[in-house]
DNA sequence: TTTAGCACTCTTGCTATATGACTGCTAACT
DNA sequence: AGTTAGCAGTCATATAGCAAGAGTGCTAAA
C-alpha cells in the first residue's frame, strides 16, 4: 500500500495517540501535538481517505478514529520506531541481564520477567521444540527393581528424562543390553524418530521381549511429545491495562492463555521475529502476539512472546524485545 | 455458640439463599421457600439477634442480611450438608476417576480437573513436601564429561532429579566414589538433612576436592527446597463467578494465586481436611480455601485445595471433596 | 488544494423524580 | 411472653430530560 508522506504522518499520529489514550482520536487533537502543519479540516479529509483504505475505523458517526487491524499492520511494518527506549530502561534491562545465573534457564526467566515488568504485558517463554533435535545418547538407570529412568541427551545439550515402570523385575544386564540397542539404533537420529517402527526393529534384531520394550518406547515418545515447558509472567499485571476493565475481555484473555495450543503453534515458528496482530490470526481476536527466538550466545533456547491488547505499545515492546534479544545473543554468559 | 433451632434454620436459609443469589437476603424472601412457619416480622427479630452475635451483616440500613465470616464458619461447622451430590454428579465423578492412567500424577490431575469442572472454582494440587521424606538412595549418572545427573529416591517412592554442572572434567571413578560417599552418609536420613554440614563431613572424611562437592550439594539442596510442583486448574472458569464482575476483585484473586507462598503454607498442613474462610487467615481476604489430603490407596500424593469467593457453595464443594477423597483412597488404581 | 464555518450527530454527565425493597419499631393479638 | 400486622423511614435503582461538549462531513471561499 502506497501512502503519501502526510498520510503516513497522520496515521502514525493516530496510532500513537490511540495507544496512549485508548480513546478515539479526533482531527483536532493531533495537529499541534504532532506538528502536522495543516488545519483540522485537512486532517479530516485525509482521515476519510485513510478510512476508505481500511486503515482507520470509527466507533460512531461523530466519533474520532481508531486504527484498524490493517492500520496497526501498516504501522508495525512501516512506521515503527524500534529504538524507543530511554536511558533508564536500558540501564534497568542491563542490570537485570547481568544477574549471576547458574543456568541458561535462569537467564530466560530473568529476561521474561524483565520484559513483563517494562512492558506491563504478559510474557511467555517456551523451550525449543525437542523433536527437531538430534539424539546424542540415551542412558538408562535402574531405580529399584521395576523402575527405569531414561535420560536423553541431544546434540545441542538438552536433557530430557522420564521414568518407566514395569510389571516385572528388570535386571541390570537387561538394562545394559537395552542401552546398547537403543544407542546403536538412535544415535544421531532426530528425536522424532523414536516411535513404533523401532519397537519392531529391536524385537527383530535382538529377539527381545516386547513387554519390556513397549513401555520404554511409549514413555519416551510421550515425554518427547509433551508440550514444551512454559514459563509465563505478568498475567495479573496485564489486567492493569484499561481494556481489561471489562470483565468480558479479561476472561477472553485468560481463556487465550489457557488455550495453550494456539500460543504454542504461534511461538513455535522458525523465523526470528514475528508480529501477529489481532484478528490476522483466527483465535487471537482482540490480542496481539509478538515473538522472537530466544538465542543466548548463539544457542537456541526457544521462543519468547509477549501478548497484549491489539492496541499495545508496539514501539516500546518491539524496542525492548530487539534490545534484549541482541544483548542475550551477545553472550552475556561468557 | 449456642443457637436455638429456629435461629439455626434461619441462618442456614440465609447462607443458602445468599450463596445462590449473591444478594442480601430479606426476611420476606425466605419464609415460604424454607418453610419457616412464622411471619417476616419474627424472622426480622431473629435477624437482629443473629446480627448481634456477629453471624450476619448488613450492607446498608435498609438492606437484607449477608452472612459474616463468623456466620460462614458456623454454617460450615454445624449446618452443612456434606452429602449434597445428585446422581448425575456422582456418575460423572465416577466416570472420570475410572479413566485409565499410567501414573498416580495423572490421577491427581484428573481429580483436580473434575473438581474444578463440578464446582466451577479454581483447584490446586501440590505434591507432598519432600523435605519430610527419607532418602532411600542417591544415584549419580555422568552425562558427557562435565555434567552429572543426581537422582534421589525416597522411601515412599518419590523421585527427584537434578543436573549438576562442573567447570572441569569429572571421571566415572570420581562419580562412583561420590555415589558411595553420599549414600553412606545419607541413606535413611530425612531429605532436609542435605545441607552444608555434609559438605564439611565429606571433605573431612574423604579428603575430597571441595570444588566438586560444592556444586552437588548446592544443586541438590536447591531442588529439594524448590517449591513442590503445582497443578492448577480453572482460573478462567472461576472468573465466571459473579463476584468477579468487578475487575478489582478479579485482580485480587489472580494476585492471590500468584502469591504462592500463602497458598503453599495453607495447603501444606498435616490435617486431612481444612476449611479456611475469608479473613480468618490474613491474606486470604475475600476468598475461602478448602483443602484435603490427596491419598490414593493410602499413599500420600500431596494436597488438593479449592479456592473461591467467601460465599462459595460450601455444601457442594465439601460434598464433592469428601466423595472424591473417599473414592481415591479406596484405591481405584488397584 | 487548503481551510473556515456551520449544521448535525452522538456521547456524557447531571439532576430530579418516581419506585420499590427493606428494616425497625410499636401496638395489638393469641 | 411470644408473635404478628402495620407503618414510617431509609436507601438503592431506574428513568427521563436536559445541557454541554466533542467530533464529523459538507460547503463555499481563499
Amino acid at each position: 500500500m502506497e501512502l503519501d508522506n502526510r498520510k503516513k504522518r497522520i496515521l502514525q499520529a493516530i496510532v500513537n495517540e490511540y495507544i496512549n489514550t485508548i480513546e478515539p482520536v479526533s482531527s483536532n487533537s493531533i495537529i499541534k501535538k504532532y506538528n502536522l502543519d495543516c488545519s483540522s479540516a485537512t486532517v479530516r479529509n485525509e482521515m476519510v481517505e485513510l478510512e476508505k483504505r481500511g486503515l482507520l475505523e470509527k466507533t460512531h458517526t461523530s466519533s474520532g478514529r481508531v486504527p484498524s487491524t490493517k492500520g496497526y499492520r501498516f504501522y508495525v511494518d512501516e512506521l515503527l520506531n524500534d529504538n524507543d527506549l530511554d536511558i533508564n530502561e536500558i540501564k534497568y534491562i542491563n542490570s537485570r541481564l547481568q544477574s549471576k545465573v547458574d543456568e541458561m534457564e535462569e537467564l530466560t526467566k530473568i529476561a521474561t520477567n524483565t520484559i513483563s515488568e517494562i512492558t506491563h504485558y504478559t510474557t511467555i517463554a517456551i523451550e525449543p521444540n525437542t523433536s527437531r533435535q538430534k539424539i546424542e545418547e540415551i542412558k538408562f538407570v535402574l531405580l529399584g527393581s521395576r523402575m527405569l529412568m531414561a535420560i536423553i541427551l541431544t546434540e545441542v545439550g538438552t536433557i530430557k528424562e522420564t521414568i518407566i515402570k514395569f510389571d516385572q523385575d528388570v535386571t541390570q544386564e537387561q538394562v545394559d543390553t537395552l542401552s546398547i540397542m537403543f544407542n546403536n539404533k538412535l544415535k544421531g537420529k532426530l528425536l522424532s524418530t523414536i516411535n513404533m517402527p523401532i519397537e519392531q526393529y529391536i524385537v527383530q534384531q535382538m529377539n527381545y521381549r516386547l513387554d519390556v520394550i513397549k513401555p520404554i518406547i511409549k514413555q519416551i515418545t510421550k515425554v518427547l511429545n509433551d508440550e514444551s515447558k512454559l514459563y509465563l509472567k505478568g498475567t495479573e499485571q496485564a489486567l492493569d491495562n484499561p481494556e481489561f476493565k471489562s470483565n468480558e475481555i479479561a476472561k477472553k484473555f485468560l481463556g487465550l492463555l489457557d488455550e495453550r495450543n494456539l500460543i504454542f503453534d504461534l511461538l513455535d515458528s522458525d523465523s526470528d521475529f514475528n508480529v501477529y496482530i489481532g484478528n490476522e490470526v483466527s483465535g487471537l481476536n482482540d490480542f496481539s502476539l509478538i515473538t522472537f527466538k530466544n538465542r543466548v550466545a548463539g544457542k537456541d533456547l526457544g521462543t519468547i512472546g509477549i501478548i497484549g491488547p491489539t492496541r499495545m505499545d508496539y514501539s516500546k515492546v518491539i524496542s525492548v524485545l530487539k534490545y534484549i534479544s541482541r544483548e542475550l545473543n551477545k553472550g552475556l554468559l561468557e
